[in-house]
DNA sequence: TCAACACTTTAGAATCATTCTAAACTGATA
DNA sequence: TATCAGTTTAGAATGATTCTAAAGTGTTGA
């Protein structure tokens, strides 16, 4: 509890009761992969009622201060990552279901980056399923 | 005109005056990414003015037949792309900008497949800027 | 401890890409 | 050329996300 706020503090983000619940629930120790939907429900199961609103204020507060990771893999709903490792996945539309592949991957071939651009991210999405 | 008709018809698409001009843009030989709005866009300019829904229908169509990729890469607006072949993308979000990946790209490391799913496709998304 | 204020939360409205509806239209077929 | 299944379309509906602006709450300095 205390832990969380001062990490909260530390990553510059005022401990509010909201932030410290979904903290709490995010960084656990174990990796999640969340929407705000899905996450709006697991803090309900567990009675903490928060407003949409501040649901996505909070993801985006975390995700742009570096504590979460946005992976856009569908068109309708985004997941946030709570592992932020160099890191990629498995995908299937059809369940729903999402699966970290932290073993180190490479990617070979890549032809030169465009002029003046840098390369930012290599994200590999391995599609299940059809 | 009569082979953009064959075209449509030998992807059991039934060859009407709007499928036959988003074909002739679509498929002129050069690839291309569009969303639905930039197709509209596009295809007003050049006077041919189909409306949204029947643009959005046609994509789907297309992409039902194998003809487009579809392309998440954006949570707001779905990419579709003309090279059907297997290849990979550079993409900047900041500049709306992507490019093709043709090159022989080989993942390599990847751990094994979870239980009783199967490969359908690996996407490499080679994101620049920031 | 507390006043003061900047930062947060929130309900509800707004946005916006996309899908749906159901009525009018049109290619294909006999 | 009549018929009908497949298409197109305007406009409404949907649904995730963002916005608004009013009420609430950490934080700070005295």
């Amino acid at each position: 509890m205390n832990d969380i706020k001062q990490f909260l503090r530390s990553n510059s983000l005022r401990p509010t009761k909201q932030r410290i619940v979904i903290a709490g629930y995010l960084f656990d120790g174990t990796n999640k992969h969340v929407t705000a939907e899905s996450l709006s429900t697991e803090l309900a199961k567990r009675k903490h009622i928060i407003s949409l609103a501040t649901i996505y204020n909070t993801l985006h507060d975390f995700y742009e201060n570096g504590l979460l990771k946005k992976l856009i893999l569908s068109s309708d709903r985004v997941y946030f990552d709570t592992n932020t490792n160099d890191h990629h996945h498995f995908y299937s539309e059809k369940d729903q279901f999402l699966i970290d592949i932290n073993k180190n991957i490479k990617v070979n071939g890549l032809p030169k980056t465009p002029k003046n651009k840098k390369i930012n991210k290599i994200e590999v999405i391995v599609h299940l399923d059809k």
